[in-house]
DNA sequence: GTCTATATAAAGATAGAC
DNA sequence: GTCTATCTTTATATAGAC
């Protein structure tokens, strides 16, 4: 196994074929294979459509890959790399939980803005495998509940259930990445993963999860 | 096809095997596609599984159903028969905009808990049909787009975006049942689908939104 | 390293006895 | 109506020529 290098470009559909060099064509299929393992899950994907998509033949995957396991597994650890880290970076422990989570909102929305293949890859593997292959994500909330645990006893935000609205507040930032195909008759027309409607999303996101938060006009 | 009687009792594991009755047996099948289908989407479902589930032999499956996708189709039919009738029933129109959004959503997520298959058949079947077997959904979202319309229009809530609005809502409603797996462990211990946890959820979805949506102290 | 051809296994669907 | 056995298709994976 041991595939990719994951700083390469990521545009896969119909990457120059018939290359040479091989970290580019490890490259090619890692991304083909995100894509269609984002469409169809684990059990689901097919090694003759990463291999359509990769532009070569079957066995030529095969050459480059341990098994379809191997290359659903290198998939799922290249998504998990980069976002938390970054989160990391941002020192979220020394702000205060209203800038903290913020900060910690936009980087997760930039993110996946950039990797709109994370969330349905992530819906799959929890919904179809229970999580065997990946159980990342759980860091990503405790994060979460930290912060707001943090708010709520500092009375920034109102009083309520840190790990349920951890939960919803995740909910908020990917459905729409996860459910693009049931929501795109609201905007007919528009792209939803345009510049545009990604930054919509984001501030509108935002702003929904912030106010969520606040303590309210009628009760404070 | 034709298969199946809504109405009758919907656990459906180790369901009395060999039973003489028709209507019993394709309520069965029907139940065990249904978990199935919720847990492995249409492509990576199996007839072997759900004749497992069902605790009967595939042959007889393929007695009593015309073919997998005949299948998948009346179990996606099956799960939008109730909804949307009885949020229609609501009258929704004639309340001011707080109360029918209240209503809409208590409704939304009773069912729901009551149903908490739906979510994940939804995910799956957006994610990888891209909706070729079923697209209601929108409905539901186009509801929710006119209560905030008229709320925003009528000052009740602030100025946002109602299309982004309405897809956070209802993010922030099902990414619980959908993510089952991932959030799980945030609960060491407790069951997400107990009566005790989808009341918690409920209520704090409920309250989530509802102030996500009102004019904030600093800007009023 | 890449291709064609093929072995092997799994899954949808059916035949035919009972 | 139900079962065992089987057909057919599809999919993972590999052999072997080039």
């Amino acid at each position: 196994m041991a595939v990719g290098n994951p700083t390469k470009s990521k545009s896969s559909l119909n990457a120059s074929r018939q290359c040479r060099d091989p970290e580019v064509t490890r490259s090619q299929i890692l991304n083909a294979a995100e894509e269609e393992f984002a469409r169809e899950g684990f059990r689901a994907a097919r090694t003759e459509a990463i291999a359509a998509r990769t532009g070569v033949t079957k066995a030529k995957i095969y050459y480059y890959i341990e098994s379809k396991e191997g290359l659903y597994r290198t998939v799922l650890e290249r998504c998990s790399t980069e976002l938390l880290p970054a989160i990391e970076q941002l020192n979220l422990d020394q702000l205060p939980p209203e800038q903290a989570l913020e900060q910690f909102l936009r980087q997760f929305l930039t993110h996946t803005s950039s990797n709109p293949n994370i969330p349905p890859i992530m819906f799959l593997e929890a919904i179809q495998n229970k999580g065997k292959y990946y159980r990342d994500t759980a860091n990503l909330l405790i994060k979460l509940v930290e912060i707001l645990e943090r708010g709520i006893a500092a009375g920034s935000f109102r009083p309520l259930d840190p790990r349920h609205t951890a939960v919803n507040i995740l909910g908020t930032c990917v459905f729409y990445f996860g459910a693009l195909e049931n929501i795109k008759h609201l905007w007919k027309g528009k792209r939803l993963l345009s510049k545009e409607m990604l930054e919509q999303h984001t501030q509108e996101a935002l702003n929904f999860i912030l106010a969520g938060l606040r303590w309210q006009p009628t009760s404070p």
